[in-house]
DNA sequence: GATGAATGAGAATTCATTCAT
DNA sequence: TATGAATGAATTCTCATTCAT
């Protein structure tokens, strides 16, 4: 019952369906069930409301990043990082989300409302890939581990985009040969 | 001295700049110099624009397509694309350009303004990719061409909205190194 | 001091005068002395607000048919319809409530608005005037009530939109006549 | 072949079908086949189209009233009138005409513009219809005239504009015995 | 904490009309 | 006579935000 956090799931729920610029905080207000004024008495503006919904967002990643299992040899926890990436991918109820944080990356407005909480999580990111591919092999780790994060995310845009038909498992599959068995 | 194609551009200028949704109308007109009246006297609504402006885009990918060098070997080839795309990806007028693209790929309301286009420009990568990749190998080619294409997408995203330093060519050079050195 | 009243008022008064094509919405705020803003919080649509104020005429036309003397025997109730409507029709005030009425009801664009009002109304009126006929003679009594609903727009049309003296009061007798006195 | 005529004609329809505020002189040009600048080159502006479409259906009007078996004695020159106009009311292809007669008799904004025209064609119709009354009985011939024409245009603007049916005919066949058999 | 009336800036779009060719 | 590019004012409507209660 707490009003708050009804209206940052409401603003989830609707960014991720619409984008950010084409929801108003009318919409918000429907969906939440409460007054405007109340949106604007808990978020000093919309923008506001935007970092919120991205942080929210964000404990998701990370709530995917504890799956990892860390326990294993380098390239056992390679694989278990990529492993656990795809199954995040592809869970139905993550694909809004995931899509949201692209759309909101990819929009220059929106990008800067929450550049800082970006930059974090991206640190976030390449702490966890680089510790892996630095046990691996030192050289050039860091490199690897870039290049390693920028694939994934091309997988992802591709696969969350295409209403066609883009084959996660072949592609998982293709994805692991390259990165696990040279 | 074409009015419509001065519209053209200065929307393709502000919506690389600003994104679509935050480029008004009347933002256009004053950059293009011209009335109001006269882009929907040339436009059938700001969408039309935004399609203009995309496929205007997509002429530049064909340039781009038309520098790789195809009389080679299979593998010469890969290496040839693979050179061009980052090259072009590199050119600091194509920043915007590119930008552009993602922005509008991954915002749901734009997107869909322009999904056909998008369609026709996916199939003609495919094309050429593919045509290398099956040269290359028959085994598997459809599925490592989409994971090339994915990868390729998720460095140029990487790569173009990074504030801070993204080191493309040392990238570049691992690339090449997994696709053509194994 | 209730805003909203304040706006279908002047509403009305703009519809009245200049008809409701001819009526900015902002003519409308300016008369109200409100913001733009708050007639479309108010109202849907401009439509919606030409809804409301034609509901609110229809009220004026309902208490004039609660004047209509229904004690009497069949024909002095005719008399009483008949005085009332005429008496109605001559009131200065009611002078452009009615200019509106037909010029919302013969216009394409605007009769489509509000189809189930007018035939609400229509409905009402033929409830009446039917009652009062049939008492007087079953015979075609169905008809005979269309044609004198027909008849008597006829007349306040003329009236209404005559520059040139329409002189009611003769006009009025003669009616009277040949439906009171054959 | 005369463009103008074809513009007057295409400007008719369209102004039947959606009334004149409803019609864009765009509409009118597509219409026709022709430019705007020759619209404007033929007529000083939008309003000198309305005035002539006015016009040549008030030729239609003309025509019909040529119609009236005048020969006879004044009782049967006035049911030749009535049958002459209800006859012409039921034309299916008279009735968008007749619509648009009173949509832009009963808008302030167009009745202005025409009000010469409509002025001119009152008269018309007085003279008619007041010759034969006053053939008929000087008593009152010029009242029980105003009266007739105001009935005639009720019962007309009924039968134009109700979807539900208005049985024509039997309205018909009621008015004559009012105004025949007393 | 909670409401919703109220604001005002700004958006896309329409349209009659002008004018150079 | 004929075209259609060009204009600019006006229109409906949206929306984030404020504020009195």
């Amino acid at each position: 019952m707490d009003k708050r956090q009804l209206i940052i799931e409401a603003a989830i729920e609707l960014f991720c369906l619409n984008g950010f610029d084409k929801t108003s905080t009318s919409a918000i207000c429907t969906k939440a069930n409460v007054s405007k004024g109340l949106v604007f008495h808990h978020f000093k503006n919309k923008n506001e409301l935007l970092r919120e919904a991205f942080a929210t967002i964000a404990t998701v990643v990370e709530e995917v990043s504890g799956k990892i299992d860390m326990t294993g040899q380098p390239k056992d926890r390679l694989l278990s990082l990529i492993n656990t990436i795809f199954d995040s991918m592809a869970q139905p109820e993550h694909r809004r989300l995931y899509q949201f944080n692209f759309n909101v990356m990819m929009q220059p407005s929106t990008r800067e409302i929450i550049a800082d909480l970006i930059a974090e999580r991206s640190q976030f990111q390449r702490g966890i890939v680089g510790s892996i591919f630095s046990a691996i092999s030192e050289e050039n780790s860091h490199i690897r581990s870039l290049l390693f994060i920028a694939e994934i995310d091309g997988i992802a845009m591709h696969y969350l985009f295409s209403e066609e038909e883009f084959p996660l498992d072949l592609i998982r599959e293709q994805f692991i040969k390259k990165y696990c068995e040279p």
